[in-house]
DNA sequence: ACACATGTTCAGCG
DNA sequence: CCGCTGAACATGTG
């Protein structure tokens, strides 16, 4: 549901509201809850589309919404309905993540990546031209592939890709350098862009999606910022918004 | 009412 | 190995 940018904010703003605070008790919990039980939350931070609650003592724990995970804070015991699990905090707080597919998952010191981050500076123009070289997959799927590139999801690959003027249909292998470089800038500019909006407009967000100023990947808008109508087709299973000012490469 | 929506994993095909 | 397709999950939002 909700994307990088998006999970950036909800990161931030749990971390305003619990840091600090004792884990009590983690729902569904394996024999490895004894390595958080009464360890004081230090940070929340996003790896990619994970959201990560760093203990005391440098355990970790990752938490990834999948499609429809949703996370609700509350100052009760008992656990909102579709509960997949919750962690409780000592001072009567609860943050409980419900999925009514189940599909959230939570993932007790996840396993280090070389898989850059979006938004790290490992994902850097020379790492990109190197991702590209001799794919012949279309560039959006390369974009959303979360081997490749953590964090960009179906919207903001639309929204990218715009802002690049690439098509999505592009043949990754055939993207010249001077329009990867572009690529590579615009990747940085709309996601770091939308963190900025949302959190200025909304700070307090832990749930939903903010898409009201997105250009292209929009249901029911008609021109983009150009004023070319804005065509749709499907990439990888999912709705692509597209015009005709982007180029491709094939 | 009804169309549309976000992600991942795995199996199977060519 | 590469790339594509479909299935599975069974609701919320505007």
């Amino acid at each position: 549901m909700p994307e990088l940018p998006d999970l950036e904010v909800f990161s931030k703003h749990l971390q305003r509201k619990l840091k600090g605070k004792k884990l009590k008790a983690i729902s569904k919990a394996g024999a490895w809850k004894k390595d958080f039980l009464r360890q004081p939350l230090q940070k929340v931070y996003r790896e990619g589309k994970e959201l990560r609650f760093l203990f005391k003592n440098g355990h970790k724990l990752g938490v990834h919404l999948m499609l429809h995970g949703k996370l609700v804070l509350a100052d009760t015991d008992d656990p909102p309905p579709h509960t997949v699990f919750s962690l409780q905090f000592a001072d009567g707080s609860l943050l409980a993540v419900t999925d009514w597919q189940k599909k959230a998952r939570l993932t007790p010191d996840p396993e280090p990546t070389n898989v850059p981050d979006a938004l790290s500076a490992d994902f850097s123009s020379a790492y990109l031209k190197q991702q590209l070289e001799g794919s012949r997959a279309a560039i959006k799927k390369l974009l959303t592939d979360q081997h490749k590139v953590r964090g960009i999801g179906n919207a903001y690959a639309d929204e990218i890709l715009y802002e690049a003027r690439i098509s999505p249909f592009s043949k990754a292998g055939q993207i010249p350098p001077d329009a990867a470089a572009k690529l590579l800038r615009s990747v940085k500019k709309v996601l770091k862009d939308a963190v900025k909006k949302i959190s200025k407009d909304h700070p307090d967000i832990i749930a939903g999606e903010v898409r009201d100023f997105m250009k292209v990947h929009k249901h029911g808008k008609e021109k983009s910022p150009g004023g070319k109508r804005i065509e749709h087709a499907e990439i990888n299973g999912r709705t692509t918004y597209y015009t005709s000012e982007q180029v491709e490469y094939q």
